[in-house]
RNA sequence: GUGGUCGUAGCUCAGUUGGUUAGAGCGUCAGAUUGUGGAUCUGAAGGUCGUGGGUUCGAGCCCCAUCUUCCACCCCA
């Protein structure tokens, strides 16, 4: 026993083999997926300049960031550890004690751990602007990282799956980005609900309910309609500063938030919103885009949600969320059209649409409903005995001669008690052992035994190829 | 960041009102059994009871702090 425990930081994860077997199969699923519509990949740092991070996700986003304290020391730089201990600031011409958090922070750090995909890939679009061919369309799945409190679903470094297609205003991205999501979710297994929202809808409630620069504050409480109830919506608000006679011409838009039926719904908000040009232009994206939708088989249902405003600060046109049915969890999948993303890094007029999928999310959906298939769990097909040094040398040879015929082989690295090796292929369920002795040897045969029924033969290398090909 | 919760052997968990040397099952290792496994039997190893303080003659148990787990809020994949 060490002296000390191991362990890691709260919110992180061992993955060990089984679960890194299936987390390879929903990345496998979701790759694939992505390259059948023609998307690509690329990576990026998992660290960032913050400069690039903060300011885009939003006050409590910023909070959320992990920063990345500067090497060397960087308290001496900065004159603030004094030979008569007056430890006097340069900061600012500040002393110690008018040093806030804010002040000192950009001194001790410049860089932090990416906190989501979409904007490290904008920055990437603006630096890569001249070799890019654009519509481009672009996945990427890497970690991202939040200094978030753990709770259910909610991991500090997770893994995210975006794609996205950047450089073109068109609907039939969106279109296609449901459809990605629908074969995903088909070929994992799972059944889902994909929800619809307009950040332009939302904003032309926000106008003319008379609080046109409540948007987000707006959104934010919405939000919470599924989870509470309308009385705890209309409360937030009028906490947020909210008129009262905004409020009261809210209401007809909250009783709405539960309808599903389109038919029912954009009839409503086209009346409703007729004196906010942006609302009907948000109410005219859904309508195409859900026009689409109607033609192609889906296996999940899709619905507008006005309620539904997820998504950071940055979406400027459709929101879309995909939940996980029979599972109480958060969203699986989430994403949005932003139109000027790339506009803060200087490349201005560039709109683009992407989802990003979580995978650890995914994982304990698929692992609460059972779901993973049991095959995937296969690695070794046989293992070969050892008996000694000079079995080992005869057996070399005849185990690359089966990975070359692509049949994963290997042999016990010591020669120990024959209880011992066997007992290591039925833990790591390999379905056939090859025991090779002195007779063997001396035939040049190969005796191959099924772990599962106990049964050996002796056979050619040939005859074990061919057995393992099946 | 706010509120609650958990922590005893590798794993799952017992542990009485605060009382001598902290237990069980599973797993591991060794042997019964030196080329035939999954079974059975025998034996062994394995613990600063999350960590640090405190109360007490005495703490796994009570108090405080801290870390971790899980949950809710905020926010989000």
């Amino acid at each position: 026993m060490s002296l000390q425990k191991p362990s890691i930081p709260k919110g992180t994860r061992d993955f060990s083999p089984l679960e890194m077997v299936r987390r390879n199969y929903i990345f496998d699923t979701i790759r694939k997926v992505f390259q059948l519509f023609g998307y690509q990949p690329i990576e990026t740092p998992a660290m960032e300049n913050l400069s690039t991070l903060l300011g885009k996700y939003g006050e409590e986003g910023d909070k959320l960031l992990f920063k990345i304290l500067n090497s060397g020391d960087f308290l001496e730089n900065r004159g603030w550890r004094m030979e008569d201990g007056s430890r006097r600031s340069e900061v600012g011409g500040r002393n110690e004690e008018q040093l806030d958090y804010r002040t000192l922070l950009p001194f001790i750090t410049e860089k932090g751990l990416r906190y989501d995909l979409t904007v490290p890939f904008a920055r990437y679009v603006v630096q890569h602007q001249n070799e890019i061919i654009f519509p481009f369309k672009r996945y990427q799945i890497q970690p991202v990282w939040r200094a978030d409190r753990p709770q259910k679903g909610r991991y500090r470094e997770f893994f995210q799956c975006d794609v996205d297609v950047i450089g073109s205003d068109s609907l039939l991205n969106e279109v296609e980005l449901v459809q990605i999501a629908d074969k995903v979710f088909t070929n994992l297994g799972l059944k889902y609900i994909v929800k619809l929202n307009n950040r332009k809808i939302l904003s032309g409630i926000a106008e003319v309910i008379g609080e046109p620069g409540g948007m987000i504050d707006l959104t934010i409480t919405l939000d919470k309609m599924e989870k509470t109830h309308m009385d705890f919506v209309i409360t937030e608000l009028r906490e947020k500063g909210f008129a009262d006679a905004s409020i009261d011409a809210l209401a007809p838009f909250l009783n709405f938030a539960a309808e599903k039926d389109l038919a029912v719904i954009l009839p409503f908000l086209k009346v409703n919103l007729h004196a906010s040009s942006i609302g009907l232009a948000g109410i005219d994206e859904i309508e195409k885009i859900t026009g689409y939708l109607q033609d192609l088989q889906l296996s999940g249902s899709v619905e507008l949600d006005i309620s539904l405003a997820r998504g950071l600060n940055y979406y400027t046109g459709t929101i879309i969320e995909v939940k996980a049915k029979d599972v109480p969890m958060g969203s699986i999948c989430g994403g949005g059209r932003y139109d000027d993303l790339t506009g803060i890094f200087g490349l201005k007029g560039v709109s683009g649409v992407g989802i990003s999928f979580g995978a650890d999310r995914i994982y304990d959906v698929m692992n609460e409903l059972n779901l993973f298939p049991e095959m995937i769990a296969a690695t070794t097909k046989v293992l070969f005995v050892n008996f000694g040094a000079a079995e080992e040398k005869f057996c070399l040879p005849i185990l690359s001669s089966l990975r070359e015929s692509g049949i994963p082989a290997e042999i016990f690295p010591e020669a120990a008690k024959l209880k011992k090796q066997l007992d290591y292929a039925n833990r790591k369920k390999i379905p056939y052992t090859v025991l090779v002795g002195e007779n063997e040897m001396k035939e040049g045969m190969l005796t191959l035994k099924d772990m599962q029924t106990g049964e050996q033969k002796l056979m050619t290398l040939e005859q074990v190829k061919e057995k393992m090909a099946k």
